[in-house]
DNA sequence: TTGAAAGCGATACCAA
DNA sequence: TTGGTATCGCTTTCAA
């Protein structure tokens, strides 16, 4: 035991100090470049930590400061989605370039999982939380509000925030889609997507989706919701049981672009037309449709600025900024051509 | 100044145990369940804890214990790729169910990047690293070695890895893919990918592809690498410029599959037939390519299997399981139908 | 320009 | 079954 370390064999700020020949605060105060000290003293410890490899522990930085954490906590349903990894890389880009660490959650759309993961990152002091969705359980939301650290809830617009929130109506952003199909001259107007445990945005699209399409003289909507994945085969295997159960469906709402190309394969398959046989509609605009041979009739929404825009609320309140309580980043209906135009019916 | 209180308005454990009549050793005792109280104390406890609405603070915790954190960092190239989505899926699904949390780092293929963020990372005193890829900076390499954690280099499988490594070997990847085309009659081959500025698994799998085109008599691969993303977009003009530039091109090899499918409609823009005209090879085996009317040649690579195999490694070595070096996840070539089939040419 | 001491919130260790 | 005390690595505060 010929040199007395600490329990790791890491290089700690006193070890800098006592090669440096200076004290642990000099050497913080040089680490730290909080001016103070001579220039000799600044080389001289600067040295040290190059020979040294001395890496700070932050942990320890935090916790003595009693200040919170560079981390970000950030919930997402999943990253199957690509909607979700787009809002994700947006989110993450932005807050490293503000020096900000992302500490992931993947909630698998249940409020449990969103609950358990709160209560563990909320253990780690993070600077803030950036949550998908406005639906949380209520040992979560009492959490969140005993918090005391900023909050952002993105994706489906929360006009009575917990503290902040940026995304779309998507009430507004079904009823949009729903009138439009309408207007397209549809009448038996199906839904397919996917359910799960508790409400979320798509449950809420549907219901202005459905208001709009029966407001506006269309048949009741019929409705498919698999207990899977929105995803590619789910939208293919989907559209085959909904044709099954209601064969006078002449158009299809999808619950996403992933699940709607599903349709349009399996409408291809059948030898089914789009859209004069039957209409196909989408929801998110994914990168994919801009290649496709007939256009896909969506709902554009700026995902990557979604994200961007939630981390930057986030990094807007950490510094001290007035920050908007409210944002909506808006959408965009895509005509496309899978779906009749208006115009021409 | 009525309560004295800590700088936050934190509730710590001294107050619980305060509150509760304990030292704040018992109450330590009673929320890690170590046994060693009263049930009685046990009950009183919880209670104030449940009252007080009290959250440990886990950066003391790891300080006090002079531990790691449950931290997993993970560096992720991007998540514009769906495939890294779907690696950072399985990761973090795994390891959130034995408790720990991803810390994000999307190096957006760059050394520099990755390096800096393995510096933050570090001083996190993370339990663990999982890193995409086997090439480093050299003074990442250095801080990896000195880290003394657990490291798992996924994606590009690495022979000799800086701890742990599993993946596929891209090299033999490619190799497989060209020697199937040109088995499949193809001797103008192109390929069409993105230039980054280092070596990364593309380069790797073009390298073995080249080797397979050539030694089997194909004429000198065709490349074509933009500096842009990996996607569908750039798929679709990649291959105008490609054919643009080599009209004489019967086969293209993609980067991965979402450019393949970019390559797909452009073809189909432009009346080519596909495979008599032009053959199609990609890379991943996207969920998309299940639905599509033409199944795409590709190689499949278990991905999320890929991401749960690298948690899994890295939970086994932090419980001191031995665990091997390299894994080999292996990968399956499709033959689809975007290529002429071998035995009907 | 520098340093000594106290303390952040928990746990380890030893004593009662 | 309990509790006191030292300690982790760093910063804050106060003094020199």
């Amino acid at each position: 035991m010929a040199e007395k370390t600490n329990k790791t064999n890491k290089v700690s700020l006193s070890q800098v100090a006592k090669a440096a020949g200076v004290s642990k605060m000099t050497a913080s105060r040089v680490l730290r470049a909080e001016g103070g000290y001579s220039d000799k003293t600044r080389d001289l410890v600067m040295q040290k930590v190059d020979q040294l490899g001395y890496l700070p522990n932050r942990l320890a930085t935090v916790f003595a400061g009693d200040q919170t954490s560079t981390f970000v906590g950030v919930s997402i349903p999943d990253l199957g989605n690509e909607v979700f990894a787009q809002v994700l890389e947006g989110i993450d880009r932005k807050l490293g370039s503000f020096g900000h660490q992302t500490v992931l959650g993947l909630t698998q759309h249940t409020q449990k999982e969103e609950e358990d993961w709160i209560r563990t990152v909320l253990s780690w002091q993070p600077a803030g939380l950036i949550l998908t969705g406005r639906f949380h359980s209520a040992r979560a939301t009492e959490m969140l509000r005993n918090a005391g650290i900023p909050i952002v809830e993105i994706w489906d617009l929360n006009s009575s925030p917990l503290d902040m929130s940026v995304g779309i109506n998507h009430f507004d952003a079904g009823f949009d889609m729903g009138r439009y199909l309408v207007g397209c001259g549809y009448r038996q107007i199906g839904y397919v997507g996917t359910s799960h445990d508790t409400a979320n945005a798509a449950t809420t699209r549907l219901a202005g989706f459905c208001k709009a399409v029966e407001g506006g003289g269309g048949g009741v909507t019929k409705q498919l919701c698999l207990h899977d994945t929105a995803a590619y085969y789910p939208g293919f295997y989907g559209t085959e049981q909904l044709l099954a159960a209601h064969p006078d469906v002449d158009c299809i709402f999808y619950q996403n672009d992933a699940m709607a190309f599903g349709g349009l394969q399996f409408a291809a398959t059948k030898g089914l037309k789009v859209p004069s046989d039957i209409g196909v509609a989408g929801w998110g605009d994914l990168p994919i449709a801009a290649v496709m041979p007939q256009r896909l009739t969506s709902m554009h929404v700026p995902h990557l600025k979604l994200g961007q825009a939630a981390a930057e609320m986030m990094i807007g309140r950490l510094s001290g900024e007035p920050v908007p309580t409210c944002r909506d980043i808006g959408f965009k209906l895509i005509p496309g051509s899978t779906v009749r135009h208006p115009d021409l019916r």
